[in-house]
DNA sequence: ATCGACTAGGGTAATTTGGGGG
DNA sequence: TATGTCCAAATTACCCTAGTCG
């Protein structure tokens, strides 16, 4: 349906707080790289495009847009695993953070918006069941991978898979196959839809 | 008038009650956060800008830009509490949520965005000093306000205060107490002197 | 106390731009 | 959604007032 990675003048028009008018003038002059559609005429305009304009006016940018690094948040009050599993990851272009208890999971899952997440099932107040059932019950996590990373039985394990976790990991970790899943997982991952409701 | 996200320099003149020169002069001088349009350089400032600008300054607030609705998170396992809790606030015309954990308490207190939450500090798995740390340390929560509602000595409920929760209230819960507290904290959310526009 | 320099804020006019309803 | 026209609104520039400080 919609394109996403592409804008109509509206659309522009109102994440900028201005009028599709005065976007279509932007246009006009240059200021604003567009290209026309055969027929109506009708405006297109790329996110980069979009992107640099925005930064070139110090306009607010949506997050959306500015996905420079693919985004890992690490469940786990192990530091030993939190160590493993960030160094793996950040070397892998992820920009990591780390929850060490379920309150901070909560509080980062939902604002730092991770692409995947890492998930230790035996932690402190922290049951992985809720947090897999928590993220596949909202839609703004759909796309959001969830890899459990966890010592205990497999069939626990595998009891979280069938839950909606994407895949699981034993521990004690193995650095290759842990790069190996990351990348399975997020290799499948499609692109990511754009909003541009206000 | 409808509430935009954005605003111009003359709109956010006539809510100060000054001159657009001198919100021209706030933007020149870096004090108020805003952006320039191509063209004629008009500027747009966004409704966080301004309200972070108007707060800084101890100015009135606009109700409009206040969420209509306020919203109560009640952080709590104790079933008979959550009751209760949840009862009275929404008499009160509350929208209430209950967080039964540390991650549901995470996750809602960031998607939620309550204006108040109400906090438990003995719950397994979650520390309430971490969720007011968490709180005073973010400059979205800003006006959340945290009333700590809590079994045990008044030295942890009173130190809980001194730690940045608004104000407490100690258990059992007594109705009236409890009423009064909140509509105390959020009495005092908007500044108590406007100044007489003319 | 007076002076003068300096600063924040206000008011107007001319010009150009953005916005709104066909 | 684009276009042409027209009006409302925002910018700059210049000057003014009031308050502060040494």
């Amino acid at each position: 349906m919609k394109n996403p990675g592409v804008f109509t003048t509206s659309q522009a028009a109102k994440w900028c707080g201005v009028s599709f008018r005065t976007v279509l003038r932007w246009i006009e002059r240059g200021e604003l790289q567009a290209y026309k559609l055969p027929g109506r005429g009708d405006h297109r305009i790329q996110v980069d495009a979009f992107v640099e304009f925005l930064s070139k006016h110090d306009m607010p940018i949506p997050e959306q847009f500015n996905r420079p690094a693919s985004r890992a948040l690490i469940v786990d009050d192990d530091p030993a695993s939190v160590k493993l599993i960030s160094t793996i990851l950040q070397l892998e272009g992820y920009e990591v953070r780390v929850a060490l208890d379920g309150f901070s999971a909560g509080a980062q899952l939902v604002a730092f918006a991770p692409d995947i997440v890492t998930l230790d099932l035996k932690m402190p107040g922290l049951s992985g069941n809720e947090v897999i059932q928590f993220v596949r019950s909202m839609k703004q996590f759909r796309n959001t991978k969830i890899l459990v990373v966890s010592s205990g039985s497999i069939d626990k394990l595998e009891k979280a898979v069938s839950e909606g976790a994407d895949d699981y990991l034993a521990k004690p970790l193995d650095q290759d196959k842990l790069r190996e899943k990351v990348s399975a997982i997020l290799g499948n991952k499609g692109h990511p839809k754009l909003e541009t409701k206000t």
